[in-house]
DNA sequence: TTAATTTGGAAACGATCGTTCCCAAATATG
DNA sequence: CATATTTGGGAACGATCGTTTCCAAATTAA
């Protein structure tokens, strides 16, 4: 019997505590692995940005990929709130693609932009060699491709998008405008052209 | 006045002459670039692959950046003339827009599929932090873009596309389409997952 | 209080990185 | 012929990589 286990709260393991939050470090290094990529993000960067010194990363991670793993778990968790959140605002199937489909369009330009999507760098950069990396990624995809194909059935049974649209198919090829968004926004295209290919897409569901 | 240049052949330069065929050992580099990316594509790998020494890959190329720009350009220009040979099959400005993307489609599965595309992968892992490198992304996109936009006007003044169809915005949303069609392909879908997003493009065409 | 444990932080490690140097070989020029 | 020039190939370079080690500090458990 563990003691601990009647709380609800977690005992304070034994030891000095540790001074800063997992979370917001992750956070950090997020930012320097969607700008600069897994391999060119040293760990020399990864802990200025993270605001620790090398023996504390390696106490709190095994090793450069645990942490790239983590960050990117985290990065799913964040953008996935994000987009629950404004699909929530939605109002029938095909609005919520079009919030969908926005918001990706409005990640891909500006500042965001070149910071660049986690998911796309990392399949196109670990995807191959490793295996962790690539399960992640198809995970994260195969979820995108399946809300997508969700919201046009909820769609087609709201009335809001023809029952001629195959879901399946459709959902594919938005997906694969989403991914398509992420890689021009790395060099290029302003807010208005990355919504215009959104206003496009969207007349697949008319 | 240069006595050589009285023939059109170029004169052999001074010094021993070079054993390998440049285009030949860039052919090799873009394997490695394509499939590893160029930070995690070592001196040492590149030189393996291209069957050369170190100190003749320095000969040969000022630095790493630039075999790996030489090794884009040779990209560029080989998959831009078998582009072109798959445009001057075709028919219709309709059936050369299918026929484009169904090139892409082709090139976004198996074993070229996760090779991966070197405009993209530059775009990824160079774009932000390497101007002459996201030059060459811009104007690879740019061309791109600006070719499909004229096979879709060529579609609509041989009555192939519809006079309501968007040249400009169509053009930007199968851009993005062929470039995710290339994230995608990096780590997952078969050719017939592919070619089913180019069905599904094509109907924009309708 | 003492022992055990964990973190913070800096210094140090071996490995590998991209690059240069050096010398023998091969060619043009005089 | 000798000289200049360029390449092939491998050894060597300094820099940086990811990682480990070490010690003082902070905490829990006894």
């Amino acid at each position: 019997m563990n003691i601990n286990a009647t709380s609800g709260l977690a005992a304070r393991p034994p030891g000095r505590p540790r001074e800063f939050e997992i979370e917001e470090a992750l956070d950090k290094a997020i930012v320097v692995f969607s700008e600069r990529g897994y391999h060119a993000a040293s760990i020399s960067e990864l802990k200025d940005a993270m605001g620790l010194a090398a023996g504390s990363l390696y106490k709190a991670f095994k090793d450069k990929k645990a942490i790239f793993l983590a960050a990117f778990d985290r990065y799913k968790q964040v953008r996935n709130a994000l987009l629950e959140e404004e699909l929530a605002a939605g109002g029938n199937g095909r609005d919520k693609v079009f919030r969908m489909l926005r918001f990706y369009a409005e990640a891909s330009h500006g500042e965001h932009g070149r910071r660049g999507c986690l998911v796309v760098g990392t399949a196109i950069e670990l995807g191959v060699y490793d295996a962790e990396a690539a399960e992640r990624v198809n995970r994260s995809m195969a979820r995108t491709e399946a809300l997508l194909d969700s919201l046009i059935r909820e769609g087609q049974t709201d009335g809001s998008i023809p029952q001629a649209v195959d879901p399946a198919t459709t959902a594919r090829l938005l997906l694969s405008v989403t991914q398509g968004l992420r890689v021009l926004g790395k060099t290029g295209p302003d807010r208005d052209r990355a919504l215009s290919v959104v206003d496009t897409a969207m007349k697949l569901l008319d």
